[in-house]
DNA sequence: CACGTAACGGTTGAG
DNA sequence: CACTCAACCGTTACG
């Protein structure tokens, strides 16, 4: 698990088999897109595969979203509380009523859309499973909590835990599944217009981290943490208490391509010490005092060209590119020098540079 | 050569 | 609690 990374590609960057690129490289990829930059020179900048480039690009025009979807997990549960709910009246008002029938009057109640009833098999094993004995108690019924934000809560939030950060005790949870942080109202559909768009990166501090970047040891441990970083941290932007929704409705659609694109990088651009630590107490998730990024995005942003990255986090390690490689090839692409000096300060990858 | 995308091998997490 | 499965990942290769 832990030895599990530092796979090199073919460009010589290092990624990680199947999760998702650092944010604070997915960032760069769109940042240098918005500058103007070939999809095929930021994929040999910053060593990540044209085909992921282009992947982030498409999904970033398409959605406004640089960060990357919700692994793992299974669909949301169709068969909400509600739902289940709604079928057992229908049974028990009728209660020779057929499983299509339910499935057609779910439809017809507008208790579902035709996205999301559940199957005609589903509602079988509803009524076999759920309702068999309609005498019993529903364990939803007390409860009732809200049916379609709880349905849809498949993405609002991955709790991720950061094994470094954790305590020992190996439990995975920084925080209950219920997180204060993102709570119900943020809760997304796994479909994509999601929780991640450049406004709310605007908001985080974490992913442009250089142990991110470097990829090796300090390789962030779950990406998908950051769609909740996001919500943690952004509160800022929105309101205090993170219940936004005009954040989430910014999140669908993205307001503004560009412009805010140069800003948001450098704002976001800090760093490092503890993004990990973000979850780290379940206690202090919420609002974070400690954070300090909040007064620094309006700050330091620099648009274009002087993005001057915090020095500790970003190093412009890598001039652009190494002549040896390309160089001796073609000129790399059409970049004024005062683009080339942005990106160098911008991507500041930290990258072996050994190539050639 | 640049770029879009399918195939592939991988991880993840809800059920 | 181990397993399944379907989601996503980035790289690679092909067109």
């Amino acid at each position: 698990m832990e030895q599990t990374y530092g796979e090199v590609n073919q460009l010589g960057g290092v990624f990680v088999n199947g999760r998702p690129l650092p944010n604070a490289i997915r960032i760069r990829i769109v940042e240098l897109a918005q500058l103007g930059i070939r999809p095929c020179d930021i994929s040999r900048q910053l060593r990540v595969s044209h085909g992921c480039v282009s992947k982030i690009l498409a999904r970033y025009n398409e959605t406004g979203s640089i960060l990357p979807g919700a692994i793992g997990g299974s669909k949301p549960r169709v068969t909400t509380p509600n739902v289940v709910k709604n079928i057992r009246d229908y049974k028990q008002g009728d209660p020779g009523i057929f499983a299509w029938e339910i499935r057609d009057r779910l439809l017809a109640d507008g208790v579902c859309d035709k996205y999301n009833v559940p199957s005609v098999s589903s509602i079988s094993r509803i009524l076999r499973n759920k309702i068999g004995n309609l005498s019993q108690p529903n364990q939803y019924e007390s409860s009732k909590q809200p049916p379609p934000q709880h349905a849809l809560s498949y993405n609002h939030m991955y709790p991720y835990s950061y094994p470094n950060t954790m305590s020992p005790s190996g439990t995975k949870m920084g925080n209950p599944p219920g997180v204060p942080v993102t709570a119900g109202h943020v809760s997304i559909s796994r479909a994509w217009p999601s929780v991640h768009t450049v406004s709310n990166i605007l908001g985080i501090r974490a992913f442009m981290d250089p142990t991110a970047i470097a990829g090796a040891e300090g390789y962030p441990p779950k990406m998908e943490d950051w769609a909740s970083v996001n919500r943690t941290t952004f509160p800022s932007a929105h309101s205090v208490n993170g219940i936004d929704k005009s954040a989430i409705e910014t999140d669908i659609k993205y307001p503004q391509p560009s412009s805010n694109l140069s800003s948001y990088v450098p704002a976001c651009a800090y760093s490092a010490s503890n993004q990990y630590g973000v979850y780290g107490g379940p206690a202090g998730s919420y609002v974070t005092p400690g954070h300090h990024w909040q007064s620094q995005t309006t700050s330091l942003s620099h648009p274009s060209s002087g993005v001057t990255m915090h020095g500790g986090d970003i190093h412009s390690a890598m001039a652009f590119k190494h002549p040896s490689r390309d160089g001796d090839r073609k000129p790399p692409s059409p970049l004024s020098k005062q683009q080339h000096e942005a990106l160098s300060s911008v991507h500041g990858l930290t990258l072996p540079t050994s190539a050639s």
